[in-house]
DNA sequence: AGCTAATCGAGACGGTACGTCGGGTCTTAGA
DNA sequence: TCTAAGACCCGACGTACCGTCTCGATTAGCT
């Protein structure tokens, strides 16, 4: 991935730097390695889930030695946390679509995250990445980044501020993570979030749902 | 975990049974060895996490045969959740405060959740507990309970309807999830709490502060 | 192995210390556990010899963890020199025929030494041996006894001195080293012996043969 | 190797080929580096024996890189053999001195070789080309060559032969495997050799020592 | 001067084995 | 029958070297 390596500037540890280093003798680091290791790392997160997830195992997916792995990537965690950064283990960014209602579009929103939340992999997905955030603070950072602070649902709650439908102090940032949060919550505990309970969710938030009838 | 457990519905693993059992030969379960199993738990996880807490060291920390500890607790996750019911690890229930003015409440409320998170081992000790709940749905079922969803919490909202400071139709079970939730994502990020952000939070949740000067 | 551990004083790593040890809770390490290692160390060492020979492989070979191998002996070297004390690598002394000839029977006892050298594997294992004395003192101290120092040979000088077949004050001890030192040499340097090699040898260090003819 | 080792008969690896070679183009090998391998693998065994010299040390340790050792040299027992060879290890014969009398002599070559034994870094450095003689024919044979069967030994012989101080008929090259045989057995069992001990292995292949007084 | 071929350093690569750690089960002896 | 002690199998950890390979830079003879 040459192109985009150069404009991100927090690299984390497996992002390609050949472009900022200075020159070198010697070999470059194998693309098709580095490739390799993050797909079956995908691969295998999505299986087994991080706790169950192995170097040993990822190293043999990828027809790679753990040393290659060891190289480029400190720990498990970083190499998880590079995964979820290059979108391989679960959708950069869910995009908040924007109807012109707002309530509409974030009960359409959610119900993305809670349809991937219900099947069961998916839940293991994302008790997963709540394990690696636990163990690696860059994992957390960008979880936190995707969902609860992401830039989709701030500038969807700017565009309500400008239609009227939030009142102009409303405290985006935290909105989106008290929804966010209580979703973690709730996969937390296993609870289900059924669509009753994601729309009283929206009432905490946004207040009760207006004129309904 | 022996053959009485069958016929106790309620009761989590580690939980002294022989009230409930009926007359058996043989010597009972040692009430010194259980209490020794869960203060060393709690000791260890507070020092070390729970990812590196070890059934050896909570075997020798204790002076029990790791047997013993098996014997009576299934695994892991259950023994630490067994700790955390008998609020060895974590205060049982932070008690909301009653002063007659919920928002102030609730703001006393949190800094005392804050002033835990604050400290260094604190963040390691929810982080632990978050780990935790992963690994065990009993765990994450009672800091559910614990925190977001707690009879506390609910019954200090309630009152805050009577009093006219809550709206008759708030989402009290939602209102707590979301403030609780949006803690637990801030601890998985390693994002700071200040002050100002959680007035903020719950000028999301309750709305904004009423007729401030 | 009961019977025999008990009047052995020097014990190695891996020999039943039970007899010995106070009264200890707790079961007694694995009789089975024990004997399947050395085997499986003995064919494997006669398989492809002291450098090849791995410890995952013994593990596997024997049935056993690693674990429980490092549990009782501290290294690769400590276990193959149990396995020789046991004489499950190499007869534990050849002994020296008496047929009232010494330099007859010498050279039938240099012959069943070299019986063993000419073959492939004979060498291997013999040079494996050197390469493991090399490693681990116990190992070369026992290969000395079990050729150039062994009983069986100084009772036969002995037994010369007695018939008058060697002087009174021959170097018992460093005829012996001497022979089986020249041998070992050769085997370094992968030098046959030849027959004719042989009876040399034993002219250097008993003197000519007499009245050959 | 290259390829013009072939027609090279006595030359060992890693020795300077350059003369023998026909016109071909490009740059030449590199004397410094072949000189700072050599040194580097001397230092090294010295330091850590054969076991513990580890290629990547000595490229290091020379500041050259794996490739260019493993260019000139097939294996670490190569490389060590060639080391071996250039006397860069251990004195490349120990000459025998000629003072008239032969016993005094080889007491005085004898005490040579146990005065290098005698130090610690001595008998690591004969174990350990005792390791690397089981491990590469060449260095055995080398071995052999500097000490059992060594030119210097055999002439001293011969003179000695010719003064009357040994038999016509004595197994000249049988004496010196026997006592340098000898000599390796104590070393591979850390037997010391006093100097009594000497005395009688002198003894043992030349015949006792005669109107000692 | 340019071309060609082999050198050199650096070091990435797939492997194998190491020795350690911890999980959860099983066995024994004593209370 | 329960307990303490601890041996057992299993699987994963992270490290060390192996010997091979791939680079870019350099160098020396040949055209």
């Amino acid at each position: 991935m040459p192109e985009q390596a150069a404009d991100v500037s927090e690299q984390a540890p497996g992002v390609d730097e050949r472009a900022a280093s200075a020159h070198r003798q010697g070999p470059v680091r194998s693309e098709a390695a580095r490739v390799a290791v993050l797909e079956a790392t995908s691969k295998l997160f999505a299986e087994r889930g991080y706790e169950r997830l192995t170097m040993e195992g990822v190293a043999a997916e990828a027809g790679v030695s753990k040393q290659t792995i060891y190289r480029w990537w400190p720990s498990k965690g970083a190499l998880v946390s590079d995964c979820l950064l290059q979108g391989q283990l679960f959708p950069n960014r869910f995009t908040v679509p924007n109807s012109g209602e707002l309530r509409h579009d974030l009960t359409a929103w959610l119900s993305a995250i809670l349809a991937l939340l219900g099947q069961p992999q998916g839940e293991l997905l994302v008790r997963s990445l709540i394990a690696a955030s636990v163990e690696n603070a860059d994992i957390g950072r960008r979880l936190h980044e995707s969902l609860g602070a992401s830039r989709s649902l701030t500038e969807r709650f700017e565009i309500a501020i400008a239609d009227g439908q939030l009142a102009a102090d409303a405290r985006l940032e935290e909105i989106g993570e008290a929804i966010v949060g209580a979703l973690l919550l709730r996969a937390l505990s296993r609870t289900e979030s059924s669509d009753d309970s994601i729309q009283r969710l929206l009432d905490a938030v946004l207040g009760p749902a207006q004129a309904k009838g």
